[in-house]
DNA sequence: CATAGACGAGACGGACCGTCTCGTAGTACG
DNA sequence: CGTACTACGAGACGGTCCGTCTCGTCTATG
């Protein structure tokens, strides 16, 4: 997938082979981490030659991705859109402690955070990442932030990015680079600091609701 | 340095191939990047025999770590704290105007990357890390914020650590995942959002002074 | 002034890389 | 229904870099 260098047929493709080689990336991302995952590895360990994976991957790095594309369609709980139940804080709770849950499931996490570091290492995928997954991902997130804007819940001047990277950033940044825990309660605290802002307010930790 | 496997004499090392080597390593993670860095290059740019290296350092991230201290110890503006003029906002701008011109700085920006890329693959590295460097900093930060708060500037239940991830955390996003340009005007309007929070309040912008 | 030890150089086996070439097997198409 | 195509598993190949080792040289410490 994503691209391949010398048009081989799609049509007599093995969908077994395929299936065995994200399998197997995954299990070995999960079991060895990102350092020790090669490709002679995955072939081995899925029964498939080194030319299979070179035939439809440009990279590891791909696969990978391919690896985790597998996984999330397998539960078809991808949302078009991010709840909006007229409460936008507890609507960021809701999905921010979706994602601790998911970064906290060792099934995707150990995969994803190879594929993180595939992506600083790779442009191409870097930008292939960006344009199948993350660029889409942050529309949502900036749709359902604008519909706040409108609702009067978020100030008119919020730069719509940065509420984004103020949200979302510091779990990220948590998992990414093991800073500590990734909790819900942690989670929350991102939401709520976030939302009402550093300054002395008249709220200052929990609030609304 | 770091840490030495069989006690090499310290007094005997010879500080110009110290030098050299890192350097070199400097110079070639600028020009090739992370990806295609290696030790065998360091060395023999350095003009060193690949043992000198190993003999002093465990990893290729500690010579980038070593390298990344001589060229910060270079000029000794290294602040024993944060700025405090009162003005908690302008200060931060200050301090993350500082931290955007250095990340853009292409002599410090791509080892940074690459011993970045490092620390997230060697567990060992990521903890003499966070004990030298990044805790240390964060310390920094978090005393700043600390002296803001008791000035009554910062909220009283904001969580110092919450607050230091809103603040540093969308710079570090930005510019390891090359997610945009990073301007002078991002930095400021992260510290505004963040100070004044994503809900409308009496100021949504650009406040204070 | 002698000697221990760091040094430059590079050989070594091993891991993976990415390409290639086999013989085999299954599928698309005549 | 048969045949030609081509993806497949397997693995050999040269190449790069790893980390260890062994040289002979040079130096500075004792």
């Amino acid at each position: 997938m994503t691209t391949q260098r010398k048009a081989p047929d799609a049509a007599r493709r093995n969908e077994a082979a395929r299936r065995a080689i994200l399998t197997a990336a995954l299990d070995l991302a999960g079991e060895v981490g990102y350092a020790r995952l090669s490709i002679e590895a995955i072939a081995t360990r899925a029964g498939a030659g080194k030319q299979t994976i070179y035939r439809w991957w440009p990279s590891k790095g791909a696969v990978l991705f391919d690896a985790l594309l597998m996984l999330s369609e397998g539960q078809d709980d991808q949302p078009a859109d991010l709840p909006d139940t007229g409460d936008l804080e507890a609507d960021l709770k809701t999905v921010l402690r979706a994602t601790v849950d998911e970064l906290n499931d060792p099934r995707y996490s150990e995969p994803m955070r190879a594929l993180a570091i595939e992506i600083l290492l790779d442009p191409a995928l870097a930008a292939d990442f960006a344009e199948r997954l993350d660029e889409p991902m942050r529309e949502l997130k900036r749709r359902r932030l604008r519909r706040a804007q409108q609702a009067g819940d978020l100030g008119p001047g919020v730069d719509l990015d940065v509420a984004v990277d103020l949200l979302w950033g510091p779990l990220k940044n948590r998992w990414l680079h093991r800073e500590g825990p990734l909790t819900t309660e942690f989670a929350d605290t991102v939401v709520e600091t976030a939302l009402n802002g550093l300054r002395p307010g008249q709220s200052s930790s929990s609030t609304s609701r």
